[in-house]
RNA sequence: GGAGCGACCCGGGCGGUCGCGGCGUCCCUCGCGGGCGCCGAGGAAAGUCCGGGCUCCAUCGGGCAGGACGGUGGGUAACGCCCACCGGGCGCAAGCCCAGGGAAAGUGCAACAGAGAGUAGACCGCCGACCGGCGGGCGGCUUGCCGCCCGGUCCGGGGCAAGGGUGAAAGGGUGGGGUAAGAGCCCACCGCGCCGACGGUGACGUCGGUGGCACGGUAAACCCCGUCCGGAGAAAGUCCACAUAGGGGAGGAACUCGGCCGACGGGCCGGGUGCGAGGCGGCCCGUCUCGUCACAACUCCCGGGUAGGGCGUUCGAGGCGGCCGGCAACGGUCGUCCCAGAGAAAUGACCGUCACGGGGGCGCGAGCCUCCGGACAGGAUCCGGCUUACGGGUCGCUCCACAC
RNA sequence: GCCCCCAUCGUCUAGUCAGGUCCAGGACACCAGCCUUUCAAGCUGGGUACACGGGUUCGAAUCCCGUUGGGGGUA
């Protein structure tokens, strides 16, 4: 079985908190994310960014559909991610709200495969974004619509 | 040892590093902060299949319609659940299964096959007693008729339903008597119906008598009987804040009584009947609210806006332990405990170690080394059940084989 | 979360309420043959389905229960 190698953690002082409030909470803040932000994709996952008009710490959020399994699979999946974001975001760029998908089944993985996804998905949504600026929402032919 | 049946239990333990959600408390450089303490998923949290609590519909009243349930007795807040018992079916057995009321209230359905499918029927077959004919024999005499006998490997009428055959199902079964052949036609036993006695709270059982077969299947077909059920569902609902802009469309109906003002045009208030609209899931009754010569208001429909916060919200038909009652489900009582309450959603990540299971190797052996493995699955209003998914263990019992 | 609905050939569907006549019918599509120099069209023939597992019944696509998979409504 592979196991995951304590000592990237070990690198990463200082503290390495989630606070609450670094959690996208507001249904109108994740809109704004998706319709408006940049997107990038790294391995097993797809990052969506977009800048708010501060320096503080990066804000995130996970959006983990049904497709990716039941409530156990999907929690799993979700933590991975969270796990991710928590050891990563100190050297993550500042100011941004970030949202977190796979893109790919994630139940049986381990940190290590997810972790590097994160770092270099957010890291390339971001240069995308102070490059183009804020994107247009794509138009949903067809489909569910959102109102 | 093998095969099987039932009941119950458990759902890894300990430790480390970094974190998460609540509540309480303290600190500060007050912020989206930090320290400390306590608590933090399941036996199914699942499917959402039943039953209730709770909230709103003014009240939840009567009837119809509709739905659910269905042996008996108990348990329960209630149930379609549980326990015990009865009856039937399956199994060698331990045991398991049963929507298990009514088919003599009525209606419907049963393809194909078959003679006949529900007021039964006669294809093959069986019979030759009875009637008519045919053939033969004998007898009589009024010589072409009568009588008697024989013939079903002669015919028809007719009798029969035992046997064959069809079918899922053919209008009691077996045996004997009986008969021309047969048949509950008669008899014995079994089954069935009815009556009675006894036992049991009861479903029902046992025994006796009697009838002489009259009652086929299907109600998870309509239906009948009995019991129960008002509707919606926490995105229920309620309070606050914010916001849209007073947007568009449709609708209906009169009389009368009393009081007051006014001073003859009438106005105001209250009541009655009628009418209209609406609420009480559908309909009717009943009832309540509003309106009633109408700009408006009202009611309904459409369109538009908001997507924030508080409460509901977790102490409960609650868990654990003892005693008592009960065959049991369960109930009573005493003691003790506080056990997730988030609001897009917290239990995680990683590591060590010990147990457990499996494979391989070493060892005479106790054992040692090494590599794997650990299922189904995550609270979202809360309980009681059911169903479905799934890893393992303990105890008891049955049958078979072997040994003593 | 809560409350409803649906499932039949490759696709769209009929049959389901009132069980048998249904080894399930139709249209398009597919395959083969004929026709044509070839293709298309036309003609002839053919293959293909009751989501799954139980139960009731003599008999189930149809009735009942459970499972699975889709779809819709609701602040």
């Amino acid at each position: 079985m592979r196991r995951y190698d304590p000592r990237v953690s070990e690198e990463l002082r200082p503290r390495l908190t989630l606070p609450a409030g670094s959690r996208v909470r507001r249904h109108a803040d994740v809109r704004r994310v998706f319709d408006h932000g940049r997107s990038a994709a790294v391995g097993p996952v797809v990052a969506y960014v977009f800048a708010r008009d501060d320096d503080a710490p990066p804000r995130y959020a996970l959006v983990v559909g049904k497709r990716w399994g039941n409530a156990v699979q999907r929690n799993r999946t979700r933590r991975l991610l969270r796990e991710s974001f928590r050891l990563t975001r100190p050297e993550l760029p500042r100011g941004f709200d970030v949202i977190l998908l796979p893109r790919e089944p994630l139940f049986t993985a381990l940190l290590g495969d997810v972790l590097p996804g994160v770092r270099q998905a957010v890291h390339a949504a971001a240069r995308r974004f102070r490059r183009d600026g804020p994107g247009q929402p794509r138009a949903r032919e067809g489909g569910r619509r959102r109102r």
